[in-house]
RNA sequence: GCCAGUGUAGCUCAGUUGGCCAGAGCAGCUGAUUUGUAAUCAGCUGGUCGGGGGUUCGAAUCCCUCCACUGGCUCCA
């Protein structure tokens, strides 16, 4: 047979021949790398016979697909200790994941706690010493069937109930066998760096009504040296925490008090917002947004109407309820609603469309207590909404602007590592969804065709997570320990429209019903400001910073100047703090560079007499004196120039 | 909501197998110091040991329960 490798070269080989001999037959060197190999775009485990012609390329530790290798081996390696551990415990799935790998475990009446995690790292290694290899079995479905029936392992006779006979393969290492369809690295030996990174429960078949299986955490490496940096690498992400550095830098709080998932803003967390605030606020009167404010709480009648009632109804916070006839009111748990009450409120025609109301409105929904993290996920949030009517034809185009839009912000943050996420309806089931076939049809092709057309990077398509009335654009970002959050998002609803009988008078003089574009470039500022804090590890550009500058006078000789040098920067606008303390210089300067201000003035005996202000820039150190002008108008430049 | 873990001053953390009025550093306050580019010195204040209940002669330490937080699962208009 003929074996072709990624350079185009082909070499000849006897059939039946395992990657790993065709490696060897190139080098050890390759061999000892090699890990899997791409066969015809099948991975297959070194050991495993060619039959055929065939393309190949060798996976190594450095490939992606090479990595998922190692990881669901490893997996396979840490179900094996588990089994040494607890006999009779059963499993269920073991995926390799973006970092690591788990397994999902029904561990009967055992209980595994995080400080056991170190035993069983000790029992993996002990096994990945043994250099057990991992071995490939073809098996029929009967015999795979009667095996797992005698172990009475519900669980992989539920996976075989949904495999084809002829397909199926067992691997085995040391005494671990399980139902697999691989592939595996050649033996357990090459695994060297082992942590399992915890425990948690995670429903079966990820179906709440399921039991709650065990899920464990793990990752590992070919030597323990990338596992340390790993390791490191983590610690250093848990610092660019936003819970941590909002707390250290007094942006916002929490309080038991006042409830959980509500954030507090302080002083310097609510100038930080009200930045961002008036940079979209800017943005959007430019793009042709008209403001609106609307109330915090509606009428029940309001979100029967919406559908919003009968959907989340039962999930919501329960509606308030007026004294005396009791009608009921709900906090309001988004903006659209009003907004429609507002379109209605005037007869519309074709000619004001696109109408673009814009509110930074604060809504509240009653996120399942397990649910809340930082200021990433709360039950109270502003977002920064807008809702464009547009009749049918003008949907692609105010879609392009939109994203323009979110492109903008991404850019003057500089965020630059994002992902978009088209979200359409599930490809076979369409029951969960409401409005018309045809709308739908022509509402994804429109989301597909701006995305087309805006040529954005980084896309992907996800069928079955469109919103229950619409296909939606998500911009999605990570956080500082790799989670994957939504921030800006654009939603086309032909459905709101139908609900609220929304109408504009056409051309044609006859009522027609507009399309609307629900969309938020930030999405929750709650959630932006998180997001943007990781990214900039709270060092903020000098357009967002709470403090731009911090006076520092030497001693209280030289306050009476330094208050005038205040009064100055305040009359310019620049938010300014001074620190008239009787510290030393040092210590000063020490709590700014901690409360990461970015110009410090320093205002001496020389200063005074000459005139001016030392500079010294957070994170740069001494930029030697200057005129108090200068200062104002270098501060004025980088405020302008980022906006 | 579910699984597991955590909860000691404003913050970061000590507190041996249950045993003297619960400790430290930082922050804060008072005083001294008047300072030249990342921590001046001294003194003082500050804690229902998350809340409630229980076991015990005795509980921050053990048990139950509720709350909050952390990591996941499910959910996310």
């Amino acid at each position: 047979m003929n074996v072709t490798f990624p350079d185009g070269a082909i070499k000849s080989f006897e059939e039946g021949t395992s990657s790993l001999d065709i490696a060897k037959s190139i080098s050890e060197g390759l061999a000892r790398k090699a890990i899997a190999a791409e066969v015809n775009d099948t991975v297959y485990d070194m050991t495993r016979p060619i039959n055929d012609d065939a393309t190949i390329k060798f996976l190594t530790w450095d490939d992606l697909k090479g990595k998922a290798t190692f990881w669901h081996s490893s997996a396979h390696l840490m179900a094996e200790a588990i089994e040494s551990i607890f006999p009779g415990v059963k499993f269920w799935v073991g995926p390799p994941i973006e970092r690591g790998f788990y397994y999902d475990i029904d561990l009967g009446d055992n209980v595994i706690t995080e400080s056991d995690l170190g035993k069983l790292e000790k029992k993996m290694q002990e096994l990945a010493r043994q250099n057990n290899l991992f071995i490939r079995k073809e098996i029929s479905k009967a015999e795979a069937i009667k095996y797992f029936g005698e172990k009475g392992d519900e669980y992989k006779l539920d996976l075989l109930a949904g495999l084809e006979d002829g397909n199926i393969t067992f691997y085995s290492q040391g005494n671990f066998t399980d139902l697999c369809r691989g592939p595996h690295i050649p033996s357990t030996g090459i695994i060297k760096g082992i942590k399992l990174t915890g425990i948690a429960g995670a429903y079966w078949k990820g179906d709440e009504k399921n039991k709650m299986l065990t899920r464990i955490y793990g990752i590992t490496f070919p030597n323990q040296k990338e596992l340390d940096e790993y390791l490191v690498f983590l610690e250093e992400a848990k610092k660019r925490d936003h819970r941590k550095i909002g707390k250290e830098l007094e942006l916002f709080t929490f309080s038991d008090k006042v409830g959980s998932g509500l954030p507090l803003w302080m002083p310097k967390g609510a100038m930080l917002r009200q930045r961002l605030q008036e940079f979209m606020q800017k943005a959007q009167i430019e793009a042709g947004y008209v403001p609106v404010i609307t109330p915090h709480i509606g009428s029940k009648n309001l979100y029967v109407t919406s559908g919003h009632y009968e959907k989340y109804g039962k999930d919501s916070f329960q509606p308030i309820k007026t004294p005396v006839e009791g009608e009921e009111f709900f906090l309001k748990p988004m903006n659209c609603p009003h907004h429609c009450e507002i379109y209605k409120a005037l007869p519309r025609s074709y000619k004001d469309l696109p109408l673009r109301l814009a509110e930074f409105g604060t809504v509240y929904r009653y996120e399942q207590s397990g649910e809340l993290h930082g200021l990433t996920r709360v039950r109270g949030f502003t977002q920064d909404d807008a809702h464009l009517f547009c009749m049918p034809s003008q949907v692609k185009d105010e879609f392009k602007k939109v994203i323009d839009l979110v492109l903008y912000v991404f850019k003057s943050l500089e965020f630059k590592e994002f992902t978009a996420q088209i979200s359409l309806r599930d490809k076979e089931d369409h029951s969960k969804y409401i409005g018309s076939d045809e709308n739908w049809v022509l509402a994804e092709k429109a989301i597909v065709e701006a995305v087309e057309e805006k040529g954005l990077s980084n896309v992907v398509v996800e069928y079955g997570e469109a919103a229950f009335y619409g296909p939606k654009l998500d911009f999605m970002v990570q956080d500082a320990i790799g989670r994957k959050w939504q921030l800006g998002t654009i939603q086309v609803d032909y459905n709101l429209p139908e609900r609220f009988e929304l109408t504009y008078i056409g051309e044609d003089n006859a009522k027609h019903r507009p399309v609307m574009i629900h969309r938020a470039p930030f999405g929750s500022l709650e959630r932006f400001v998180a997001v943007l804090i990781e990214h900039c590890l709270g060092k903020f550009p000098m357009w967002l910073v709470p403090v731009q500058v911090k006076i520092l006078p030497i001693s209280d000789k030289f306050l009476p100047y330094a208050e005038n040098v205040l009064h100055q920067l305040k009359n310019n606008d620049i938010r300014a703090e001074l620190d008239d303390r009787s510290e030393k210089i040092g210590k000063k300067i020490r709590d700014t560079e901690l409360a990461k201000i970015p110009i410090m003035l320093i205002i001496g005996e020389k200063e005074v007499n000459e005139n001016v202000v030392s500079v010294r820039r957070q994170a740069k150190g001494d930029e030697g004196a200057k005129t108090l002008n200068d200062v104002i108008q270098s501060i004025k430049e980088e405020v302008e120039n980022k906006m």
